[in-house]
DNA sequence: GTCTATATGCTGATAGAC
DNA sequence: GTCTATCAGCATATAGAC
């Protein structure tokens, strides 16, 4: 039982990894399996399937980044402050975090079962910086929307282009662009 | 010979479809040929491998877009209005041009032959934006790397959740993103 | 240029021994 | 819980007729 908790665990990590590096098709059962120390079989004891496997690490993968930013929000003060230090944190899972993070920004294929959820997965998880930026105070014609989503696909976009030792520190990152979007907004003028 | 070229362009345009809304994996030579009206074989008159297809749509989607945005700047004056127009031009293509631009920022496999070609073309394209942004006149610490990261990001991951007749035209969106980063940066106060 | 037919290999998944 | 052995299906790609 513990046992079998910590091989799924393992499982899930680097499934995590080959769905990240290769693609989910791209990422066969025998590989998952090969770099678990196991044989193809032996995974299905754990999962079901190999989507079951894919939604899985989506469950744990965003349960994990929320709990993160959650935690990096307690105690502090300010709107501006707040959405900073959840960026900071959604940046630090995701480029440091390990490539479990990484793998929640791929693309799910069309006949994946257990898309939708996923979906909702994701979306429930976004709702976070939705809170936060409608706590903000913004000149009237500012579009909330615009601002989340934009300041999401930045922060998303990372993963393509941020290698660890070369581009600024995650925290350093958040600090960035949410001072290039925050000057000219937060004050009717 | 014309009847090839014809082919052969109807091919890069199915294969697009195919690849973005399947992923490249799944979007098997099957599909591809099946949504084409030939036969699996047929396409390896024209193309010699999966892969060299997808090298060719990338070079294909890239070029068009390169071109629609420097016609866009065509007398445009102004540096942030520049800015603004690429942005349009942008946008226009990935999300209103078909799907044959948003193929182009899916994942492209390890595996690939020719991925190495690829990333060069995408960068050559970005450099577009980059020029733009040396041309700002931005206060001194702001960050111009940092800048177009954080506006491409914004930008190509709009194709992850715009929907037509529903998210905003493609302008509007262009308009919005440089407006929330414009105000605060432009004049050192 | 497009076809039929096929080679070869890898895929996710299952059965059943241990 | 993990194994060996295997299935049926689909993958890319090629050979050669028309």
């Amino acid at each position: 039982m513990t046992n079998s908790n910590n091989r799924r665990q393992q499982l899930l990590e680097v499934a995590a990894t080959c769905f990240y590096r290769e693609g989910y098709d791209a990422a066969s059962m025998r590989l998952i399996a090969e770099q678990a120390g196991m044989r193809t079989a032996s995974i299905y004891y754990h999962f079901e399937s190999k989507d079951a496997l894919l939604v899985a690490v989506h469950e744990e993968a965003l349960h994990r980044i929320q709990e993160a930013v959650n935690a990096a929000l307690m105690d502090v003060k300010g709107e501006w402050n707040r959405l900073e230090a959840a960026c900071a944190a959604h940046l630090e899972m995701l480029l440091t975090g390990g490539t479990f993070f990484k793998a929640v920004m791929r693309h799910v294929p069309s006949a994946v079962e257990g898309r939708e959820l996923i979906f909702k997965l994701r979306d429930d998880y976004e709702r976070i910086f939705a809170d936060l930026i409608a706590d903000l105070e913004l000149s009237p014609e500012t579009d909330r929307g615009t601002l989340r989503l934009m300041l999401l696909g930045a922060m998303n976009w990372t993963f393509t282009w941020w290698r660890p030792h070369e581009g600024p520190a995650p925290a350093v990152l958040a600090f960035r662009f949410v001072t290039n979007l925050r000057s000219c907004l937060d004050l009717p003028a």
